[in-house]
DNA sequence: CGTCTATTTGAATGTACTCAAAAGCGGTGG
DNA sequence: CCACCGCTTTTGAGTACATTCAAATAGACG
C-alpha cells in the first residue's frame, strides 16, 4: 500500500521526520476493502478513523425508519469515520462502506490518544483537517438551506465529476437530500434542455 | 469583562499558566456590542474569531436573491464567526449580529497565528472545538435530511429553551430552514394539541 | 398614541414525496 | 449465447409538505 501521498500531505502541514512517519504508520492498520463491505457497522462504538489511501467510501446514517441518508463520499486522501462515536464511544448511528475495492488505512482510538501524546504536532495537522471539514460542512448546509434541488445535483456534478462514474444514482440522491425518483425527474428536464 | 469562564475552559483541555493565560487575553481585543449591531459585514474578509462572553450572537449567510440563512445562534461560551473567510481571506458571505447586548472577544487572524506559535497547546484546544464542532454540524446535517419540521421546530425547543425566550422567530424559522409563515402554521397547529 | 416590525391567517401554488409499475442493466448459470 | 434474476432507474398519478403573496392582527418602542 502506498502511503507516500499521506505523509507527504502531512509534511505540508507540520514537521515530520522518517522516524515519526514511521512511528505514525505503525500506529495504524492497513486494510484492504472490496466493494460494497461494510468498514464500521451500525449500533457498535466506532474504533476507527478512516483515512482513504486507494479508493472510495461512503458513509451514511440510517433514521429511525429504516432509511438511510448517505453523508460523505469519502475519495482517496480523505479522513472518514464516526466522528461522534469514536469521541464520546456511544453507539454508532453511521455506517461506512466501500463504493469501490479500497484501500485504507485505521486509526484506533487509542492510537490516537498515543500519536498526540508523542508526536503533538498532530494536534495541529487535525486542528487544520477539523477546521477545513468544518468550512465544506458551513457550505452544505448553506447550500441545503437556500438552494434548490436541482441547483445542488448540477454543483455536485461541477464538484466531483468523477464520482458520478461510478456512484449508483439512489446514492447521490441520497446526498442531496432528495428520493431516486425525484432525481431522475430532475435528470430528465436537465436532458430535454 | 469577566473572563472567567473562558481561562477555566482552556484550563479543562490544556494547561496554561496565570501568566500564559494573560499573553492569551493581550492578544484579544474585548468589545462591547449593543442588541441589533453588526460584528462583522458581508463582502469583507472577516477580521476576528469571536468569543461571546456574555449575551448572545447569531450569524446568517445572504444567498443571491437576498434572502438570509441563519446558520448559528452563538451563545455565552461559544465561539463563532465565518471561518471560510478567516482562514482563506476571501471575501465574507456571513453577517455576525448581536441578538442582545453583549460582550466579546475578538481574536484578530494575524494574533491567532502568533498564539498558535507561542503556545502550540492552543493547537490542541481548537483541534478539540472544531472536532466538537463538526460533530454538531454532523448531527445538524442529519437532521435537516431525515425530520421533518416540525421535529426540527421541538428539538430546537428543546435544545435551546433559553434561546426562544428572545429570539425572534423569524430567525428561528430561517435557522430551522422554513419560512416564518409556515413556522407559525406549526405552532398553531401544536398549540391545539 | 402612532409607527414600525413581527406574527398570524388564508388562498393559491410549487416542490418534492409516495406508491405502484415498467423498463433497463449486469451478472450468472444452463 | 441466451434466459432469467435481482437491483437500479425511470415513469406516471395522486398527494403532502412547505412556499408565495397579500392582508389582517398583534406587539414593542419612542
Amino acid at each position: 500500500m502506498n502511503t507516500d501521498n499521506l505523509i507527504s500531505t502531512l509534511k505540508q502541514y507540520i514537521k515530520l521526520t522518517d522516524e515519526e512517519s514511521t512511528y505514525f504508520l505503525s500506529l495504524t492498520l492497513p486494510m484492504r476493502v472490496h466493494q460494497g463491505e461494510m468498514l464500521e457497522k451500525l449500533g457498535e462504538p466506532t474504533k476507527y478513523f478512516i483515512h482513504v489511501v486507494s479508493g472510495c467510501l461512503m458513509s451514511y446514517h440510517t433514521d429511525k425508519e429504516g432509511t438511510d441518508h448517505v453523508l460523505q463520499f469519502a475519495q482517496a486522501g480523505w479522513w472518514t469515520g464516526d466522528l461522534a462515536s469514536y469521541t464520546t464511544h456511544v453507539g454508532s448511528t453511521i455506517t461506512t462502506r466501500a463504493l469501490t475495492d479500497s484501500e485504507v488505512l485505521l486509526l484506533p482510538q487509542t492510537s490516537m490518544d498515543q500519536l498526540l501524546e508523542k508526536l503533538p504536532q498532530f494536534e495541529r495537522y487535525f486542528r487544520i483537517l477539523f477546521q477545513k471539514s468544518l468550512i465544506t460542512h458551513g457550505n452544505r448546509l448553506i447550500q441545503n438551506l437556500s438552494v434548490s434541488a436541482e441547483e445542488r445535483y448540477l454543483a455536485f456534478q461541477k464538484k466531483y465529476p468523477p464520482l458520478e462514474q461510478y456512484v449508483p444514482l439512489k446514492y447521490i440522491a441520497s446526498y442531496l437530500g432528495i428520493t431516486p425518483e425525484f432525481l431522475s425527474k430532475i435528470r430528465r428536464k436537465l436532458m430535454s434542455k
